[in-house]
RNA sequence: GGUGGAAUAGCCAAGUGGUAAGGCACAGCUCUGCAAAAGCUGGAAACGCAGGUUCGAUUCCCGCUUCCACCUCCA
């Protein structure tokens, strides 16, 4: 069975067949870093970590890029006001984004480019020049350059915009007087007095690229000039990824990518994130008010891509208690499980997670045939009915899915002072003091630890 | 104004032309010194509103309402 995507250039779901059997070469819209990212950015990472994992799953190799965009008007802003330089300003939001990542477990790209690299900045320059030559471009009287969107016919296509009906919106100065058209976008920017010392030199004079041109430079430069897959969230489609395309193929002549994927926004409380609302959280905040990157990479990972995703705290603490289903399920295959596996029982259905999956990565349906499985599995251990093979069958399946969804639960070694407590309680319980007993298991949740109390014996785990 | 998406139990959320996965919450049971935890079990008399097509629609079509998104540098 094959791998089903949905692609927004022909608004169909596919079969995704990558033009190298084995390799997939991918390009993701990364973060600008001016600020923290939120979470709203990190659904889209989120996403795309899911669709790495899963072709991975599937056997493919992925050769994914992600672009930092370390240069722009918000980048000049930040760092002016700041008043240090502009790599110092970016620096700091750039580690932020990867430890941020490492918290959501969202796999590494092999390539982060920077657009402020000299060799990126020379080959934005080369793209330019030669778009330029070709007549796709034209230099205006302030030194910037444009895009000259009526040489690309299909300008529009990805969007399924009608250029004669496009309107604008307001949001952006209309300043550019000297553009042809109005949908021309800038290719270069030329310096002015806000950019302070931020500016390269071109044959157009000192200034900066668009923002554009960044994309298609790095993503034709590391991955050549047809990618497989390419995403965003839903913003991007316009202008962003139809600029890309209408620069790209003008400069290669090749078809620049075969599938466009594009995740929805999420909503928190079923209204639109904004700072304004107050209801605008980025990681930090929310590992702030003690939510873990693991439970919030599965409020983000748990709805299709293709949905809106409504963010709650009600739904995060869904997660950190179905998170606490699929650890205690862990915990209990690994205790029964033996060293050789047994075929599974046939109630157990372990296909249809990674099926759901090639379903245009329905991780709705995964999960419910996850825990499914997990409350079957559940039954015939209470009943004393799966045998020890098994549960080492079901622990490889465990891990193999793991490899997807990432949701394995740190392995936290309990300090000793928590553990000399627990091992007083020990005694106490088998004197049954239970006074005693009751006044260590407060003084442990007063560490921050909880025990609970099985057939087996204590466990202790972190408070919840 | 143009274009596109969505409305399913208290909340989140799959799915199908023939009477609704899963998670959380809730109730019951088991376990237990107590508690907590955990496991199991249970529940929607029709899936936004009003029509139409059909033997039959939540699933197709029309209209309406509400929400969301994009319309030139917001994931």
């Amino acid at each position: 069975m094959s791998i089903r995507l949905f692609n927004t250039l022909t608004r169909e779901i596919e079969d995704f067949q990558p033009t190298d059997p084995h390799r997939v070469r991918m390009y993701t819209c990364g973060p600008t870093v001016y600020n923290y990212a939120h979470i709203g950015n990190f659904r889209a990472y989120v996403f795309e970590d899911l669709l790495q994992r899963h072709l991975e799953f599937r056997g493919f190799t992925i050769d994914r890029v992600m672009n930092l965009t370390d240069v722009d008007d918000k980048t000049i802003r930040g760092c002016r006001h700041a008043g240090v330089p502009l790599g110092e300003f970016t620096r700091e939001y750039k580690q932020a984004f990867f430890q941020d990542l490492d918290a959501l477990r969202i796999k590494r790209a092999a390539h982060y480019p920077e657009a402020t690299a000299s060799d990126h900045i020379t080959r934005m320059i080369e793209m330019i020049s030669d778009l330029v030559k070709k007549g796709h471009a034209y230099r205006a009287e302030d030194g910037s350059v444009y895009f000259r969107i009526r040489t690309f016919p299909n300008y529009g296509k990805l969007a399924h915009f009608n250029l004669d009906e496009l309107q604008p919106s307001g949001r952006v100065a209309s300043d550019e007087y000297e553009k042809e058209q109005i949908g021309d976008f800038a290719l270069w920017k030329a310096w002015d007095e806000a950019d302070g010392d931020v500016f390269w030199e071109s044959p157009w004079g000192r200034g900066r690229p668009g923002w554009h041109i960044e994309c298609s430079a790095m993503a034709t430069a590391i991955l050549g000039a047809s990618l497989d897959i390419h995403c965003g969230g839903e913003d991007n489609i316009f202008p962003h990824h139809e600029a890309e395309i209408a620069q790209s193929e003008s400069v290669t002549g090749a078809p620049f990518v075969r599938y466009w994927l594009h995740c929805k926004h999420l909503l928190v409380d079923g209204r639109k994130m904004a700072k304004s609302e107050g209801n605008f959280f980025t990681l930090r905040d929310l590992q702030a008010k003690g939510w873990t990157g693991r439970e919030v990479r599965y409020v983000l990972l748990s709805v299709k891509y293709r949905e809106q995703l409504n963010f709650t705290f009600e739904s995060l603490e869904a997660a950190r208690k179905s998170l606490a289903r699929f650890d205690e399920w862990s915990r209990r295959l690994q205790e029964t499980a033996s060293t050789t596996p047994e075929p599974l029982p046939e109630t157990l259905d372990p296909e249809r997670f990674g099926a759901a999956l090639d379903d245009d990565l329905n991780i709705s349906a995964a999960l419910g045939a996850l825990f499914e499985l997990i409350r079957e599995s559940n039954r015939l251990l209470d009943a004393g009915q799966l045998t020890p093979g098994q549960a080492r069958s079901l622990l490889a399946w465990r891990e193999r899915i793991d490899s997807v969804l990432n949701f394995s639960a740190d392995d936290e070694g309990v300090p000793a002072e928590v553990q000399a407590l627990v091992d007083q309680r020990t005694a106490a319980r088998a004197n049954k003091e239970w006074a005693l007993s009751d006044v260590l298991r407060d003084q442990i949740l007063a560490l921050g630890w909880q025990v609970k109390d099985t057939k087996d014996g204590q466990k202790v785990s972190r408070k919840g």
